[in-house]
RNA sequence: GUCCCCUUCGUCUAGCCUGGUCCAGGACACUGGCCUUUCACGCCAGCGACACGGGUUCGAAUCCCGUAGGGGACGCCA
């Protein structure tokens, strides 16, 4: 049998951190079973769904590489099948009208609570049949009235809940819309669903489930619940897909760090797509919750900036650094740029902050540092300098070292008496990467301009 | 209240099914050191956990029971 699994998210906000990692394990999966991927948008919430969300949704998922090979198929184009299907239920008696109405059965609840009972539907129209004319009702199905029921989980193992512990539950409200618990279960099964993946909150929505496709005649899915992810608060990780895109990091980065929340393959902590797709399996899908850490985020994230190829991080890049009024192409030399400055970042956000000084020259001098290198007797060094470098026939790291070491040689000076005055120059301070490369990697013209003007800070 | 799920370093986790090789391994973070023209990277080291209590066993993180704590569900929301 072939595997169909969805990803069944609401349009009724952005794809966040908890709804990506749950679509990216069905996604996994389906690859990793030559299975297909279907995009479901749950849109029944007439108030607050809207297509803005959807496009973003399918935005997300399409900047994370986990585009679905159907869909998006919406529910709200279904409602003809819904309700052929409630038809049907109670004309084979499967199912029946409920004339209670929302007070009453409130009152019912209260009461339980009250009594210390459990919050059920007393089944008072189940075998009634003495209908009021024109009153609004719902419809009910019928839950089976003994025994248990099993599921085996790909993940929890296999968990019983005993029927008892079910009610008659509403599958058409009184203003003829269907509800979600139904809903879902006549698509999975039309769509021939055959694993279904979601967060563990719709475990004890399954046992309620499970009786709904054997009324329909259809054969349950395998269930996989996935432990939910705490610690999701607005700063830690119920942000958007959108807004971790924003802030720099790299859609491989966030996939891999996703995977890792509740799947591990022993000690590896770095996987490319790729990998993911070959690796990934239930087997190894964990059932405790777990937390989102930004400072493991940060860390994969500073992993992938490290190993895309350099080209790759620049064209990346490009949109942060006109976000700050740099006009910049993906060119040779500002692959050169990340090539250098790449693993003193974590995000491309960070990248940009500590790259400003190649895209501009308006940064404020370190004072201490100026005060420590800046010494005036250094001054005919620095000239020299210069000098040879402005004549220098190629402009490369290691032909810049060598003037570098022949004027340290020449005025008896130490390499840190040319190289600190150097980037104090050309980027404000005394924290760059080597000397060496910072210069080449400036355009000639520019580091030359940026020495000169230097030559100012020397005045005592 | 009732039912379901969960519980290994601060965090993500390996190990648990098939008890001994685990005085519990890796990673992030943190601390210290090394490298070095600065900063960063990198490398090395350190810190740090089997929720608790019973049992089974020669032996338990691993098996059983209980307790506590956390999460979820109980809707004419999805």
């Amino acid at each position: 049998m072939s595997v169909r699994v969805r990803f069944a998210p609401s349009n009724t906000g952005h794809l966040h951190i908890g709804n990506a990692r749950t679509a990216l394990f069905n996604y996994l999966y389906a690859r990793s079973e030559g299975g297909t991927f279907i995009l479901r948008i749950e849109d029944t919430d007439r108030e607050r769904s809207r297509d803005e969300f959807t496009d973003s949704i399918v935005e997300a998922m399409n900047w994370l590489g986990m585009s679905p090979d159907e869909g998006p198929v919406f529910q709200t184009d279904r409602m003809d099948l819904y309700r052929q299907k409630v038809d049907q239920l109670l004309e084979e008696g499967k199912a029946y009208r409920c004339y209670c109405t929302p007070e009453e059965l409130e009152a019912q609840r209260e009461q339980a609570i009250a009594e210390g009972r459990k919050p059920k539907y007393s089944g008072e129209w189940r075998d009634r049949t003495d209908h009021p004319e024109d009153a609004p009702y719902t419809v009910r199905i019928k839950m089976p009235l003994e025994g248990t029921i099993t599921i085996d989980d790909m993940v929890q193992g296999e968990v019983t809940v005993d029927v008892d512990e079910l009610d008659d539950f509403i599958i058409l409200r009184s203003d003829g819309t269907p509800t979600y618990n139904f809903v879902v279960v006549v698509d999975d099964a039309s769509m021939e669903i055959s694993h279904v993946i979601r967060g563990d909150d719709h475990l004890n929505n399954t046992f309620r489930q499970v009786p709904v496709y054997h009324a329909l005649g259809a054969t349950p899915p395998t269930f996989g619940h996935l432990p939910l992810i705490d610690g999701l608060s607005k700063r830690a990780g119920s942000a958007s897909v959108q807004d971790y895109r924003d802030d720099g990091y790299l859609s491989e980065a966030l996939v891999n760090y996703m995977s890792r929340l509740g799947w591990s393959h022993g000690d590896q902590e770095i996987f490319t797509p790729e990998e993911l797709t070959d690796l990934f399996g239930f087997d190894s899908v964990g059932r405790s919750p777990s937390n989102f850490d930004r400072d493991k985020l940060n860390w994969v994230n500073s992993e992938w900036m490290k190993r895309l190829p350099a080209d790759e991080v620049a064209r990346r890049w490009v949109p942060f650094l006109e976000d700050r009024g740099f006009s910049v192409d993906a060119d040779d030399s500002l692959t050169a740029v990340a090539e250098l400055m790449r693993d003193r970042a974590a995000t491309l956000v960070e990248l940009s902050e500590v790259s400003t000084y190649f895209f501009s020259d308006d940064f404020e001098y370190d004072e201490a540092a100026v005060e420590k290198w800046m010494k005036a007797q250094n001054r005919p060094a620095i000239e020299n300098l210069i000098e040879r470098l402005a004549a220098l026939d190629e402009w490369t790291s290691d032909a810049v070292g060598s003037v570098y070491r022949e004027v340290g040689d020449e005025f008896d000076l130490g390499l840190g008496n040319l190289a600190q005055p150097t980037r104090i120059s050309l980027t404000g301070s005394t924290s760059s990467p080597s000397v060496f490369d910072l210069v080449a990697t400036f355009d000639r013209d520019e580091a030359i301009e940026r020495m000169q003007r230097g030559l100012q800070l020397l005045e005592q």
